[in-house]
DNA sequence: TTACATGCAAACTATTTGCATAAGC
DNA sequence: GCTTATGCAAATAGTTTGCATGTAA
């Protein structure tokens, strides 16, 4: 999407740095990739669009991101990480299915409420939190 | 403590297992360790006792406790794993601090009966999760 | 005695980094 | 033109593995 490299351009001159065709082709993958992709997957999302780019530049222009805080990071615990964008969702937690390892989002104020009132009780101010819930999703509890 | 090496016994006969002198000493070593630990913790602590076991037989250990349900892993998302014991202990979450890096443990029913409901809600049938929340323990908050 | 465990070193995997070269602004 | 970014290959770091040797049952 157009409006997610703008606003990149606008983060990167704020920091001073460049907008590269190395950023821009990683960036316009990244933005039209929905769901939740690893630095991998978008080096191989390039190179079927005939483009390469080095996968020290892929990587540093996913941090790059995190910093300027269009991007997120999932740990899932599978030795390497998946990303997703920020721009334009609200924060929500995931479901990670054991058996197929789908992912699915949900959110939910009440739980949200509830961390803020437990770490307020335990004089802990909270910046940011990542729950996942790791279980069979609803397909697979079909298929057996 | 006696108890928790009596019950490592009796899940390594369960499973055709052996309990070696290595894995005697490790076991008691992981048990004597209250709190959160890393492989390389327990590798020194051994060393102190001027014991040596492998690195290799460290790790071997902590994934055999695990798959025996005794040690559960926390992913601190700092490259490493942490570990801690399960055995008499319930089920708690983490708040860890972005300054100090302590971590503070912390269960509450009611969250978890909300996560439980929805996940009914979505369908899915939940078997473990985690829940970390980042941000700035009491401590640190004082001292700036 | 024999199947399982250990120790060593090498392998692995995702990610990061140093450095010479290239290219935005 | 100056400074920042890229690409490559090598480095990192935690963890895992192959294999010869040792040892619990």
């Amino acid at each position: 999407m157009q409006r997610d490299v703008q606003e990149f351009m606008k983060r990167l001159k704020a920091r001073r740095q460049r907008l590269t065709t190395q950023r821009k082709k990683i960036v316009d993958k990244i933005f039209s990739t929905h769901g939740h992709f690893s630095a991998d997957d978008i080096l191989h999302e390039l190179r079927k669009d005939g483009y390469r780019a080095s996968r020290a530049t892929v990587y540093r222009t996913l941090a790059l991101l995190t910093e300027c805080n269009l991007l997120e990071t999932i740990d899932i615990e599978k030795g390497y990480k998946l990303y997703e964008h920020v721009l334009g969702h609200r924060h929500h937690d995931h479901f990670i299915c054991t058996k197929c390892g789908r992912i699915v989002e949900f959110s939910n104020d009440a739980l949200e409420d509830l961390q803020n009132e437990i770490s307020r009780r335990m004089d802990f101010r909270p910046i940011s939190h990542s729950l996942k819930i790791y279980g069979v999703c609803s397909k697979c509890q079909q298929e057996r």
